[in-house]
DNA sequence: ACTACGGCTGAACGGGTGTTCAATAGGCTA
DNA sequence: TAGCCTATTGAACACCCGTTCAGCCGTAGT
């Protein structure tokens, strides 16, 4: 019943695994030892180890942009939570997070994936009457997602220099589970008081206002 | 007028300077080059690469703890903004964000400082009136906080590798700016229109109430 | 059956790393 | 002055890494 795949998807998938566990800056030799082949494969494969990891973040940007059926708006982190549940994608999920940690152009592009994402969501919230409207709605989308996949990705440290892929499932869940009541509160009853504050910012600079543009009289 | 400082102290200057600069990962022959010292020195004085870390670590904490007079809830990435503002300091700041970026136990120690901090401010606030209270302050506050300084975290990919520590200070302003407008409207504005969702998540785990024990007849 | 070819290996190369160590220079003490 | 301790160096060592390359092997084509 265990066919084994053709060289090069194994070999992705080792890769995927072991940057996963080790970070980035796992050596080739490890991943070829994963995949049961030579570390000369790799590179006759994919050329070199930089191809090798860009088409570790092809995968990954491809099953995260086939999986973005959201539950709320805990964001991206809850996404990739659940993305993690089936255990099949554990890797990608590692990696993700691995490669958010680490930067490069993949990094940026997930977010505005996520971002771009959740301005559809909220848009729909927001006709649907759950979500409240905003002065600009894509910087608000923006500035969740980038605080929900920051937050979880200043989780990382707290596990070892090893991400444990077995375990990641449930830590990930547990995480958004402690997360989650002190967020949906955040989200009921504001945290400030008043508007007093966004009031006094906003009347300190009369610059941008691309939704609505042209005159409101609002301050007062 | 430049008296250069015992090569001890100038090897950890640079050092926080490389690292920021560089990542972690720099190698000590480049820290010593920047210091004008020979990488032999540095082992002689530091023991080891991992130790002139840890030096470079405790320097770190030092300096965040010595400047907690934040301005308002925008939170640790509004402090660490601020202290980049004294370009002394911007070497440390982007040792800290590279440090928060690469994990370790002071990363941990880090959110943890910041986050006891928040919990602080946070009580000051709320007894001033400003600030609503929350039904478990710790975790709001640390929510807040691993939310800000993760967001803050999510932008560095977007930096070159390198951190350019001259533009760092205007790199961060600008940053915060443009945070700042959606996330006081987010805290002035909750984000859900009515409590709905939360009453619902309440009351599907009626767990931990930690601050006010025993009975408490709020569910609905 | 012979050839050609693509998947695949293992050894080797070249570069970069942290660390060691013998040796030097310089200032303090006796 | 003689001795000694510390700061400092530069070369060397041992290791790990990505990449190269010559060659092996099995299979498909003729």
């Amino acid at each position: 019943m265990d066919i084994t795949p053709p060289a090069e998807e194994r070999i992705l998938q080792a890769a995927l695994r072991r940057f996963a566990v080790d970070g980035l800056g796992a050596p080739l030799r490890a991943v070829a030892q994963d995949a049961g082949v030579s570390a000369g494969l790799i590179i006759h494969h994919y050329g070199s180890r930089a191809q090798l990891l860009e088409a570790c973040d092809q995968r990954a940007l491809e099953v995260t942009r086939d999986s973005k059926q959201e539950v709320f708006s805990g964001g991206a982190g809850v996404m990739l939570a659940q993305l993690a549940e089936a255990e099949r994608y554990a890797p990608v999920v590692g990696y993700v997070l691995r490669r958010l940690q680490d930067g490069g152009p993949l990094a940026i592009q997930l977010v505005e994936d996520f971002a771009a994402h959740a301005v559809e969501y909220f848009a729909q919230g927001e006709e649907a009457g759950v979500i409240n409207p905003s002065r600009d709605p894509v910087a608000r989308a923006r500035v969740l997602t980038e605080m929900a996949l920051g937050a979880l990705l200043l989780q990382l440290p707290a596990q070892r220099d090893q991400l444990d892929l077995e375990e990641l499932p449930a830590w990930l869940r547990g995480y958004t589970d402690a997360l989650l009541v002190p967020l949906l509160e955040l989200y009921t009853v504001p945290l400030l008081t008043d508007s007093s504050m966004l009031d006094a910012y906003l009347a300190a600079r009369p610059d941008a206002d691309r939704t609505t543009p042209t005159t409101d009289g609002k301050t007062p």
